[in-house]
DNA sequence: CCACTTTGGCAACGCTGTTGCCAAAGTGCA
DNA sequence: TGCACTTTGGCAACAGCGTTGCCAAAGTGG
């Protein structure tokens, strides 16, 4: 039907109508989400669109009709007519984030406006087979999903109307595909879909795993088809720091939209997620992100990945021996060669070992930015370094805006 | 006119016909560029871009009727009607490239294909003084167009015409503005404008130029606008990798489209310029690719930027005192760093001091990639790591690229 | 109460890529 | 040599996008 989706493999797309309608309204979407509960008018949408008024007068009316958005009083007058304020219809769509780890099990259920709405979370050994923690995820989705959302609710438009389509986004499809009606959760009509992060390296377009570190079973496992055709919803699946980095782009505070920067994940490993001007930076295999085993100590200690003087090694070292102030430092090194190689605007830091001394890790590796802004006399001044916000769930919720993301025209999820 | 344009200022843009036209066109002269001159006929082009035959054909009637593109023969059959073969027509447009360098200048032409069709070289002392400096690019730069074009040659279309229009490149557009009609080169149709790379850091957006480093004269100086407002023709102003960059992913070799690469360039100092699906990553504040003072050494010698332990002090003072197998090492592990963090394809070595011994450098960063990618099992393979092509051409053929880059919708220059 | 300002919908429009159709230009077999 | 068949690619009509011109609706202010 459409030949534009068709002929994506790797070249440049060229678009036809169907591509500029969804590509303005999903714009629309966004602007209708960012403005939160206070709304926004047409014609501020006009404005930061860059479309006429008229225009985004269709959009809306389209998306109204649709239950997408909705009119939410007014504005004061300046002179004349006020301005209709339009906010979007949280609960006119949903999506499940899985955060999968290596020793537990989050699942959270958020609206179109990202706000979590339903969560599981418990144990789960990643090693127990496939089938055990296929059979987990399954159990804690369609439990979540049902409780919250009940059997047939629509909740609002029908999902997978108009908005997404003529994207390019690399949501799975499967839900139209030979699957018997009424399957798993495809009777929940907001559903959007099912998004998963994991730890190890993996394949982001075709979701599949290739060697979740210390778990050779689930090398080559192709975890979105077995689990869409479980649950007979759309699967997304990336890795766990670029689901965090996602849902950082999209739920940042002060204008995040639009900027880069990088989110640092202290856990188990050591971790980063790239964002740039909005979209995740997954790199050619997915494989972007691999932080830890950057090289700052020539010939330094042995780290378990092979090489020699990784930050992994130096700063969980030191974090290990309780010295954080030191990791801060060998942190704020790593960090430092990273904001000079990408110019990006801000660092965020996460995960369990920041979280044991926030404030330490917050100075640290801040003073090392700004004594290296200082020798640069760089321009706007040092990059700032904050604590990511959502704490522990910072994954799970990412991990549903792989969903969420492409409605709203940000990132090229 | 366009409200498209006014309405940007770091926001999302919302999309009309006329950007779709020439998003669609952009495509289409690309591939017509990327096939050289052996061609490719409707069908292709139908084929690679996603959109239907009639919508090429009516296309490329526009792009023949412009002059930027002909008919040359036909396929052989294949029992039908052979198909007609169509080519880009490289002397319909031009552009300057211009590479500044801390003691020499470098001055070419080239056509819509990326062919040299002209060449200037000399000495130049960046500490002269702006009048100096600029007195001698403008001589350079007027005296090689009127050389190779001829006073008002119009070479073929107009140039600034239905192509870029709606575009949302970083062209000054000083030619439309306020100057007097005929003044400098603005008599030269087919000349889209020049392009100027040099080290120091800069904003390519304003043009502005921040620090060149070790010639505090040039400090805030807007180059941009300065050399519009001489020459008579838009002006864009980039780093010298990022230039460099930018040409390489335009005329790289072996499908070089779409690719993500990084260029790392050994010459007086030690950057690099980073290209993500084929577009050029700048950063934040044209800060990105900053490579040479990445730490890789924690408390190792003083580096002459205040830090200890820089890959460049380590890797060029091994260069410096001829030990290139040591060098290679040190730039071997500080790209390990690069390509691990952001999973590129490929890694292209450049600059005098490569040149003096390419194989020692290729053979040992190379091992290095090897055996990290050796260590983590990387799908498919280590990193290649190549010599970049075109020698000490490569920056001032990328600068010119950074006027034609946005013709054919590659990159966001 | 009326002039004025501002919002935002209706209708006509221009332009995009799309579809249906068919002439043109080949091949291949009788 | 002729005829059936395949394939290319232009012409014309079309659907649908954002745009423009116009005007009713809904406020403010004197």
């Amino acid at each position: 039907m459409n030949r534009t989706r068709t002929a994506r493999s790797g070249g440049p797309a060229g678009a036809n109508l169907g591509v500029l309608r969804s590509h303005n309204t999903a714009l629309v979407l966004g602007l209708l989400r960012d403005a939160g509960t206070e709304g926004i008018s047409r014609l501020e949408l006009a404005e930061r669109t860059g479309l006429t008024p008229q225009a985004v007068s269709k959009i809306t009316a389209r998306l109204r009709e649709e239950g997408f958005a909705a009119e939410a009083g007014r504005r004061a007058s300046t002179g004349g007519k006020p301005r209709t304020v339009l906010r979007l219809v949280p609960e006119a769509g949903h999506a499940v984030g899985v955060h999968l780890d290596r020793d537990e099990l989050r699942v959270v259920l958020v609206d179109l406006d990202g706000t979590m709405v339903g969560e599981r979370h418990g144990e789960l050994h990643l090693g127990a087979g496939a089938e055990a923690v296929l059979g987990a995820v399954c159990e804690a989705v369609e439990g979540l999903v049902r409780e919250s959302l009940g059997e047939t609710t629509g909740g609002g438009a029908g999902a997978g109307g108009a908005v997404a389509e003529g994207g390019d986004g690399g949501v799975s499809g499967v839900r139209d595909g030979g699957l018997a009606a009424g399957a798993g959760l495809g009777g929940v009509r907001s559903l959007l879909g099912v998004g998963v992060a994991l730890p190890g390296p993996l394949d982001h377009a075709q979701g599949v795993l290739h060697r979740v570190t210390g778990f050779p079973e689930w090398d080559g496992f192709p975890l979105r088809d077995a689990l869409a055709e479980r649950l007979g919803v759309p699967v997304v699946v990336d890795k766990d720091t670029n689901a965090a980095a996602l849902g950082l782009a999209v739920g940042g505070e002060e204008g995040a939209a639009g900027r880069s920067f990088a989110y640092l994940h202290l856990g188990t490993g050591l971790g980063a997620g790239l964002v740039f001007g909005g979209s995740v930076h997954r790199g050619a295999r997915t494989g972007a992100g691999e932080f830890g085993h950057q090289v700052i100590q020539l010939d330094g200690p042995r780290c378990e990945c092979g090489n020699r003087g990784c930050v992994e090694v130096l700063c969980l070292g030191a974090a290990a021996r309780g010295e954080a102030a030191e990791a801060a430092r060998v942190l704020g090194v790593a960090a430092g060669n990273l904001v000079g190689l990408l110019d990006i605007d801000v660092v965020l830091l996460g995960g369990r070992t920041v979280a044991a001394a926030p404030e330490a890790y917050v100075q640290g590796v801040g003073e090392v930015l700004d004594a290296q802004a200082l020798r640069e006399g760089a321009s706007g001044g040092p990059v700032p370094v904050r604590i990511a916000p959502r704490g522990e769930r910072v994954v799970a919720e990412g991990a549903a805006q792989l969903l969420l993301a492409p409605l709203f025209g940000r990132g090229d999820v």
